[in-house]
DNA sequence: ATCGGTGCAAATGATTTGCATAAGT
DNA sequence: ACTTATGCAAATCATTTGCACCGAT
């Protein structure tokens, strides 16, 4: 179900600014923080206060909509999709890698059987270097 | 080797503040926040300045001798300690289960196979529930 | 005696809030 | 029309910084 569905089943309203930020975190792979998309939002709807964004950006949060996590000292957003909850995020280059569930499943088990602990990894940004990086690195 | 004495080989100042906030840190299991450490303090060297708190943690991190992490919103402050460098936080009764590093290790591993991706987990905080919790929740 | 460290107060920067107006339903 | 959402400006809150003085070495 689009996020546009789920503000609208809330019978909250579908404005054209919620809509434009909407938009932008969906066609954006990457995370985005605040700011990010108060600054791409300027170009097409240049009155957009950052309020606003800010308001919307919580109001997608608890409607299950986004992810905000932190990513090092940042705070950033990513939309919610079933089976991608998880980032690998390669510090030399920025790159984004989408972590399936199932290997975090194992590491949820394990930590389950040994410790008692049932985590809740909503969504996990973890950082470190890709392939690519480390074999430039050599 | 202590927080002290890396200070020291490093040619900085073990100052009766410094000497008060390592002790604080090393003498507390639990995580704390910047804003703990500037109440802890308070009785025991009153004119201490939270300027000075901040000072020393950043030192400290850089030193290596404590980590920063984020828990939730809250920015923490951990000491270095080999073997246990991670943490499962407990959302309900707020205890700390330090975790070993087999069992990160492992999700390391998974990680490394799957994705080439070597992540960097310096000092992990997840949160979740502990058995303890669950079982009286049912 | 030196030079790094501290206290203080002011600056910063991201996020939040109160309120009058605007606009989706 | 009725409310909710927005824009604006001011408030907040943690953290940082500039500077004069202090004190560990």
């Amino acid at each position: 179900m689009s996020c546009l569905t789920v503000l609208k089943q809330k019978g909250m309203r579908l404005t054209p600014q919620r809509r434009l930020i909407v938009e932008l975190i969906h066609d954006n792979v990457e995370h985005l923080t605040a700011e990010d998309i108060i600054q791409r939002v300027r170009s097409r709807m240049p009155g957009l206060n950052k309020s606003t964004v800010y308001r919307t950006l919580e109001l997608l949060e608890k409607s299950g909509c986004v992810y905000k996590s932190e990513l090092g000292d940042r705070v950033i957003y990513h939309h919610t999709e079933e089976g991608h909850h998880h980032h690998l995020v390669c510090e030399e280059c920025g790159r984004t890698i989408e972590c399936d569930e199932d290997t975090t499943d194992l590491f949820e088990k394990s930590l389950e059987k040994r410790y008692g602990f049932h985590v809740h990894l909503q969504h996990l940004v973890l950082t470190g270097l890709c392939r690519a990086c480390r074999e430039k690195r050599g």
